[in-house]
DNA sequence: TTGTATGCGTTATCAA
DNA sequence: TTGATAACGCATACAA
């Protein structure tokens, strides 16, 4: 086996007896080059089997096409539809997308986009997570970034996002249950973890409370269902664990005729729990889910649910961020996506 | 706003009237060094927020702490639990892992390889695919490379690889609705595209086929569904609606009393379309999948299948990768993992 | 149009 | 133990 040397375009130069900003200028399409030296250029770096040095071309010009992207965890479906978006875009355009799960962990969250930032990243986006954004503030301030449903909890804070509005989502759920003639609506959420907050889950769950209000239903604590998990909760599995050691159906105060729920997973393992009771769904209760996940639809029954815009979050977020990036003038946009209801066979008139 | 200058160990260096490479030294904890110079150097790296260029380093040192991942498509579940187990452990190691989606594309294989090695990658893993290895071989061998559940055609080629028996699976399958008393046995599968092979895909039909031979069961090629989409079919969504138009289950001659599938997709889109026609699962007929998602356990009814394990394909994967690049000794292995079936309520005996 | 020379931030060699 | 300096591969300011 030969000694395999390294081809630059040094090796280029040397070979032709030029320079190598010659040899750059060409090969980078820049005007400073007359067109027989660019073309002998070009084919001897095709001859030579020529790639050029990524690394060193950010180093030297401080772009990296390397963009951050932070997911607070690895959860089918909901952030990967989101990532599928995202990359479509990504590749298009050239650029390479890199990951880190940040795991709601604020500590987490600093260490990983240092290290990003050590990468020489060209941008940042921010795909869910906390309402909490000044332990970040710092680095997103000097670098293009853009916020994916995360929701901040302080208003004034204000960065290029893309999002949807869970509370008015919720808030419509209800209406929805109630129009099909739901007077006793039952709720049921969890927080994944007792540590850490999540704004998604706190609107989903104060848009159920909302929505109560607005359409005239009182509310009743003993048919709201809210839980924090000890051990991280996440998966449709852990999900119908924690449902099933600690939701008890007969603790509802006067049995809900609907039941909205945080999530579909927390629906599909809710419909499961209920069946092998001898509850039947719809007949018995209607159970509405949120996030309608491709498996929603093939359900028995299947899922009414709603629908946010996960793929679309995605694209829409990246070309944000694109336009941050190479065209400064485009930042502090905010951009709402609507939501809406997917009717299926879980939920029917009472 | 101040100018906020870029922190290099030569802003340190300056600041303490030293050396850049007393500075490195310092930083990167090797020997030479005082112990004094050192906790001063340490401590004005703090004090100016010093962040190590990671690109300067990865050009100085040609090591980049990056590992290219090839993915055929951007699949639901069966890819992203491979990725997973991967993220976990790479992330543990101080690894970053950066995607590409091949979309099952020799091109565009070549063309993602070489932009990763232009990246400076340490190592490369490549899921799944087709079966051909030539046109990306040259590559291959001047990297570290894992193959996870990436059938080769050519037997006598041999890679690092961490994979299940797709074939043996299938034939065990066959085996398990035999012992059911299931003397008539069909089975339905889709090629996604028609201008690609996809090797583990045929695998499960040949284990199907074989399965047959081995339980002295008659093969009837009426009762066998694989057909090629032309247009790209790997969502559930698309699954239904290519069943719905190419499967006629009228068709079947002397309809089989159980139906192995492909994948669970197929399954569960194969059981809603039984189930509108009125043909009840697992009463009239049984079906099985193969993948175990995890809402295979959530449809209804409960889906039987074969579980391969997506996740330790990632783990094991992303380890031997990581032992190959520290550690040249460990290379060409083969990693067997092994499959088993996980039954439910969608098959009976009969 | 082309060449020379410098620097991006780092590590490593060699000399002091 | 410490410092001066070259080198990684590239792009670019400037000179020719």
């Amino acid at each position: 086996m030969e000694m395999e040397k390294n081809i630059n375009i040094k090796s280029i130069a040397d070979r032709l007896g030029v320079s190598t900003a010659s040899v750059s200028n060409a090969l980078n399409d820049k005007g400073r080059i007359g067109e027989d030296l660019k073309k002998r250029i070009i084919e001897t770096a095709t001859e030579l089997n020529y790639k050029q040095n990524i690394i060193a071309k950010t180093l030297k010009i401080k772009k990296s096409w390397i963009i951050g992207v932070l997911i607070p965890e690895m959860l089918f479906e909901y952030f990967f539809q989101i990532i599928i978006g995202m990359e479509e875009i990504a590749t298009e355009k050239d650029y390479t997308l890199v990951f880190a799960n940040t795991h709601y962990d604020s500590e987490k969250e600093i260490k990983d986009i240092n290290k990003f930032l050590r990468m020489l990243i060209d941008g940042l986006i921010i795909i869910g997570g906390s309402g909490e954004i000044n332990h970040i503030s710092k680095f997103i301030d000097n670098t293009p970034t853009v916020l994916i449903a995360r929701h901040l909890n302080n208003d004034n804070i204000s960065y290029p996002s893309v999002f949807y509005d869970d509370r008015a989502a919720q808030i419509n759920a209800v209406s929805y249950l109630n129009n099909l003639g739901h007077k006793n609506i039952g709720y049921v959420g969890i927080m994944p973890a007792e540590n850490i907050q999540i704004t998604n889950i706190e609107l989903r769950k104060r848009g159920y409370m909302d929505g109560l209000k607005i359409n005239n239903l009182k509310f009743n604590s003993q048919n709201l269902f809210f839980k924090s998990s000890h051990e991280y909760v996440s998966n449709l599995d852990n999900v119908y664990d924690f449902l099933k050691n600690n939701l008890f159906i007969e603790n509802f105060q006067q049995m809900p005729t609907a039941i909205l729920c945080q999530n579909d997973y927390i629906a599909i393992a809710l419909i499961k729990i209920l069946m092998e009771k001898g509850i039947r769904v719809p007949n018995d209760v209607s159970v509405m889910g949120f996030d309608n996940l491709v498996i929603s639809n093939y359900t028995n029954p299947a899922l009414t649910t709603t629908k946010q815009p996960k793929k679309e979050l995605g694209v829409v977020g990246i070309n944000l961020l694109l336009d941050i990036i190479e065209n400064k003038s485009v930042n502090r946009k905010k951009i709402l996506l609507p939501t809406n209801i997917i009717e299926r066979a879980s939920t029917a008139k009472v």
